[in-house]
DNA sequence: GTTTTATGTCAGCCATGTTGACCAATTATA
DNA sequence: TATAATTGGTCAACATGGCTGACATAAAAC
């Protein structure tokens, strides 16, 4: 009887354990998103706009060419984002000193301040999860998430960690 | 100094960790989503029939008005959704016994077909994840996720963690 | 018998993704 | 040096999936 157990607890997790994770995801990414999501909402700006924001803070001087990489969309519906935030003087962009044909992408003061303060309202429930999960809990949350991307993404992660910001 | 060293923890936890999980939560999302997203674009539906799909078979019998409470969307979005989820014979609606004002909603052994197929790609994701993360992790995972999501999304899934499928 | 609830529907708007075509400036290469 | 490739921009059109507002019907509740 004792050595069913592994089997059952293998099937438990791949039933419930699993439609968990998928909720998790879900009801996780929703809430995660919903607060910048209202803040950019006053200011007439989406999702996309937050993402540009947060990656151009991340990596100052980023070109337009690598963000569209990371964000993994189109130039066109990059374009309609950038020229929003320069237009509204959230983001300015210089042209390459070694390649002229780049233009390297950095927030504004402006833009630096709307940065801060949406990736503080995330960072605030990111804070409050991690202190009800406990330290040990984090490394695990990384570690699956991790797990979950494609090996393309992790490379991409890992070689943007290494020049952070 | 030895009792220095947490404030340090503490303060890279803040910046670099916070970050971390800010793109990793990005990331995942994206990639979590991008298989089931690629099978429903070839039968011309996306993501959202996927949620519908996905939370009518997690809860065969579930009332229109139920299902408007977990995805948070707005009655005529939905509405657009199971029209052609049940155009497409996905998805039956059957009036509600003690209340005749209700429809509810089941898959067919179409939508089963497609739930399964959908839910078993996701599936092996989080396999992977797991097994390479380790038993240990995914209850870490469990416990930050949960900790990201608001109190009233908490509510709601113990609520129907206690009728599941 | 009136009111409330559950659901559906029509019409239109907005944000954000897509494809395709084409252009200019700049860099790299044959 | 002439040509090709790269970086980036732009225009036009389209799809998805959110939203609001208005209105309708059937059933339940009071």
């Amino acid at each position: 009887m004792a050595d069913i157990k592994p089997i059952g607890k293998a099937l438990f997790l791949r039933e419930e354990e699993l439609r968990r994770g998928i909720e998790l995801m879900f009801f996780a990414y929703r809430d995660f998103t919903g607060e910048p999501d209202s803040i950019l909402e006053s200011q007439n700006m989406g999702r996309a706009h937050h993402r540009a924001i947060y990656f151009i803070g991340r990596s100052p001087g980023i070109s337009v060419s690598e963000l569209l990489v990371i964000l993994n969309i189109t130039k066109q519906s990059l374009s309609r984002v950038l020229s929003a935030l320069m237009e509204n003087e959230f983001v300015v962009q210089e042209t390459g000193t070694t390649d002229r044909r780049q233009r390297l992408l950095y927030l504004t003061e402006k833009g630096i301040a709307l940065e801060n303060q949406l990736t503080s309202v995330q960072g605030k429930r990111f804070a409050r999860a991690y202190r009800e999960a406990g330290v040990d809990a984090v490394e695990g949350f990384q570690r699956v998430l991790r797990g979950l991307v494609d090996q393309s993404t992790r490379d991409q992660i890992d070689s943007f960690d290494d020049k952070p910001k």
